[in-house]
DNA sequence: CTGAAAGCGCTTACAG
DNA sequence: CTGAAAGCGCTTACAG
């Protein structure tokens, strides 16, 4: 590996030349700054990342907190691979690269866990990290707070977070609900339920919200039977269906609040003989992959996935630079329209 | 944040003697050792990575070389979330981070691709990685000879490379192919085909091999216009399937070399208005979540996805450690049977 | 426009 | 068992 010293002395320049030719290039000379490159180039250099962010105190890398608690290998992120798509290639953009923090889960102190985020936040300071993306897993959002407290510019996706340099990304979850209660009501429902996330899980509430404004936008009664709870995973659909089915005057369409529910209900519906759409209607949230896969194909809210890392990514770089708290990002959702409603 | 210069100060000892504390614990006196860890513990200390890694030019991290092609962002890792909870979890265990790799993609100097592998080894040596890991999303995999070839430790998901420190993890394809012709062999089946991935992918062709292995096994003939090839992804299942049920003698099971391709082909049977399984059996490969979905529930050869990060994980670490090349693993697969062959 | 110098915070032979 | 010193490879005021 080439130093900056060695190209300063095939140069006949100085080490401070060297480094300026790669900070602040138009400070220096050009005829000087081109030899500089050009040696550089022939030299295969490549400056020493960490002498760098040990002088600069500041690293090219942010840090991405993602609890897999090893103790729930099967709490999955429904879109984590989009998600790190668009943070990738966003964050790349900007020259910065995503490092995914240890977890402990065995002894080693150098991991963390949300149970202790005072863990991940040493790892941002030991590794000069510009900042911490969240990504909620399903559970333990609140320990979020804590990270956005700490005063190190965080981003979470779909978790209101606030603090000094924090701030949050997620979905228009009131008026994409409302898009799936009104495409619902189109069809000539009124016996509508929703099956919702985890309680207090703001994703889940909003979609509470949009749920309730899409039956009173249409005149419709609240029921508080129509409103069963879940955990956004696939055996709670199934179950809650089960009760809904259960009621004397049973729903003829549910909202489930994610695809996986939504499939679970279809599982139970199905396992209740009744024919989706015809004697139940489904719309689900997400449009992950499983949701044109499944017979009927599901009609579902759909997330921009991508998108949230891209945002994150635009977020924390701005909080990076800027200093500042940013303002919360909202993303459209949008209704795709398939065959568990009927046409 | 406290310094080791701080520390040293407080307990009136040398900077040496606080790194020995934290490195070679054992060769401090006791007493001067509890002394620091106390300070150090009240003071929060957290040792500056950047400067531990400049000294001893290595990190705790190990690169992850994902190339997410922003030209085709449909190309998606079939299990990238076990995989990577699998790597994390194993890596945290030796008290290493995992940092995902800028890929170029704009015009910025710091990303790399797998088009000039040379960027990703660049980003290796910046950072001080200690290795990199090798996804194959699909295609490229050509392009991992060049890493493996370039000294760096690292292990390929996949791709059977071969260098100087490099070494892969791979599924036992040809038995797990094996298994699926022989559960159709077994239900009564002697016209069956294969819908293969690229030609050219290592476990693909493997899967062939072990297609052929059955049907030879079973004194079954080998028929070239049975063997048909995809490329992963479920789209080329479909098209596969419209072809072998348009031969003269079409197959009465299909063997698909990935899940998607296999949902295709279920697909296409549908369409064609075949019944799935009796008309057309049907099994696939790599147990993702959609094969427990799709209607009929999809018979499948799974793998053990996180097993993957796992093992790249104990590879990666024993070629830093140890030095030389690690022997390739070879993880086993388990025919999971559902419903889409009959029982 | 350029250089000399100090400094970032560790680790590691080398002495003692 | 411990300390003084050099060194890792950059960046950045400060002079000139």
């Amino acid at each position: 590996m080439a130093t900056g010293r060695e190209i300063a002395q095939l140069c006949g320049v100085s080490v401070a030349t060297v480094s300026r030719v790669f900070n602040q290039p138009e400070t220096v000379n050009e005829e000087t700054r081109e030899r500089v490159l050009r040696v550089a180039k022939e030299l295969g250099y490549q400056p020493n990342e960490s002498a760098r962010a040990l002088s600069t105190k500041q690293s090219t890398m942010i840090g991405l907190v993602w609890d897999t608690d090893h103790r729930r290998p099967d709490w999955r992120h429904p879109y984590l691979q989009d998600l790190l798509i668009g943070l990738k290639s966003a964050l790349s953009a900007h020259g910065y690269h995503l490092l995914m923090l240890a977890t402990s889960g065995d002894a080693r102190e150098i991991g963390a866990s949300l149970a202790d985020p005072v863990g991940y936040v040493n790892m941002t300071r030991r590794h000069h990290l510009g900042g911490l993306v969240l990504i909620d897993s399903g559970s333990d959002a609140e320990a979020f707070e804590a990270f956005a407290q700490s005063g190190v510019p965080c981003v979470a996706v779909d978790v209101a977070v606030d603090g000094p340099k924090a701030t949050y990304v997620t979905s228009d979850n009131v008026s994409g609900a409302l898009s799936a209660v009104r495409h619902l009501v189109s069809l000539g429902h009124s016996r509508i339920a929703t099956i919702t996330g985890p309680v207090g899980n703001q994703p889940s509430d909003a979609r509470v919200s949009g749920y309730r404004k899409g039956l009173q936008e249409a005149g419709l009664p609240f029921r508080d039977e129509y409103v069963v709870s879940g955990d956004f995973y696939r055996a709670s659909g199934n179950a809650a269906t089960q009760r809904l089915l259960a009621l004397d005057e049973p729903p003829t369409a549910v909202f489930a609040a994610s695809d996986e529910m939504a499939v679970g209900a279809l599982l139970a519906a199905r396992a209740a003989g009744l024919r989706v759409p015809q004697d139940l209607a489904l719309v689900g949230f997400d449009d992950i992959e499983i949701a044109s896969v499944v017979d009927p194909a599901l009609t579902t809210v759909a997330q921009d996935k991508p998108g949230f890392g891209v945002a994150a990514a635009k977020a924390i770089m701005a909080m990076i630079t800027g200093g500042g708290r940013e303002q919360p990002v909202v993303l459209p959702t949008r209704l795709v329209v398939r065959n568990s409603c009927g046409s």
